[in-house]
DNA sequence: TATCCTAATACGGAAACCCGTAAAGTTTTA
DNA sequence: TAAAACTTTACGGGTTTCCGTATTAGGATA
């Protein structure tokens, strides 16, 4: 089992949570953080003094607040942790139950294990502890196809962020020179209308309002 | 101080956090809830007994799964419970920032603190129950100006319904017609743009999706 | 390399929306 | 009661969005 574990969630209250699972799995050396970077600073930190942390815990996403963060996001977070320390285990507990992200994650960032934050929480943490120990993936039930199939119906990053200008009021060519200066593709008016097209058509949406009003009330953006 | 406590939140995570913050302030007659229904019921239970609650500290959003439940948020379950039990202080514990929300809960249900999950939920919590046990209201600093009247923009009950069911996915000569059928005045096509443009003008949105997500966000609608 | 397939882009007409102005209808008030 | 002020409706022309179709680009396959 573990010996020194790091939990990182902006929520005081969740990271509490967090180490009272660990206490009843036995792990009692455990260091929490609030922000990405100062996840990544202790990681290092604990590197270089020859006592390593050997598991991460880490939400998804943080709110910002008066604090300047270079890591924004566990994503963030992962990327630049993992390749520095490939044996460092890393488990995720995020409410983010969209399966692409939980794809991508698991594959290219090198994640062991994806749990969802819900009513089984701690129950599925404690279950992820033992089989990631084990060097075995866990996934939360609510994710468990992510890695089968290629769910067509699944929304990606680029969907989200794509909706979310939609909602601050941004035109369509607005969007499509704003991506086009990011280098996000595809950029062109054309694809954009057909992405909001093909997103109408998954969230049975009348019309673009009432799809930027679905997806809000989904918490999607 | 209080002597026993109910805590209802999905998040089993979170309910086990919000028992640390409890018990730190020597508070260790705690009861968990992960559904609403199951929180009332225990409420009654309690009042029955003669051992009632004077606490509830409840989250305000609660997925759905295979339970039935007929509460279905922290809402529902503060107006089933309030009337009945009116010396039950109650602590909402929540995600939600919308001012419009906070303020109704405070002024017709009677909730006698608002802390935002968050970063400081733990400390805030923590003074809540100082200020709650000394009668005393208490917001989170992201809240705080809930009450202040000066929210109270110069939109109407019409604007509301306009909005709302633009939100909906009608279209404006949907909405004109839907509004004839009603008796809605004005309701003609022009009116209706006219009344628009004039929100968009208030809530400084650049089209009409801006201002629907602005005013969602603020929890109008 | 040639072929196939899919994703991205381009384009054009129809519909919806935006916006200013003008007319008609109501209410206020002098 | 008439003028003024405001609200509602009407209308026209410009812009954006919608939607189907056509073309192009790039990657996979054989």
């Amino acid at each position: 089992m573990f010996k020194k574990v790091l939990v990182v969630d902006d929520h005081d209250v969740v990271n509490e949570g967090v180490l009272r699972v660990l206490k009843s799995n036995n792990i009692n050396n455990v260091v929490k953080a609030q922000y990405c970077d100062e996840a990544f600073l202790k990681i290092k930190n604990a590197a270089l003094n020859n006592q390593p942390f050997d598991l991460l815990i880490s939400d998804l996403s943080f709110k910002e607040d008066y604090k300047e963060n270079k890591l924004k996001s566990g994503e963030d977070l992962v990327a630049a942790i993992k390749p520095e320390y490939p044996n460092l285990a890393v488990i995720i507990y995020s409410m983010e139950e969209r399966l692409q992200k939980v794809r991508t994650l698991i594959n290219t960032s090198g994640v062991n294990a994806y749990v969802c934050k819900g009513r089984k929480g701690a129950f599925e943490l404690s279950i992820a502890l033992t089989q990631v120990a084990k060097n075995k993936l866990y996934l939360s039930p609510q994710v468990q196809n992510a890695l089968n199939k290629k769910n067509d119906l699944e929304i990606d990053d680029y969907d989200i962020e794509l909706i979310k200008n939609l909602s601050l009021g941004l035109s369509q060519v607005e969007i499509s020179t704003l991506f086009k200066t990011q280098n996000i593709a595809p950029s062109s008016l054309s694809s954009i209308e057909k992405r909001i097209n093909k997103l109408k058509d998954i969230f049975k949406a009348n019309n673009t309002i009432h799809l930027v009003s679905i997806v809000k009330d989904l918490g999607l953006i």
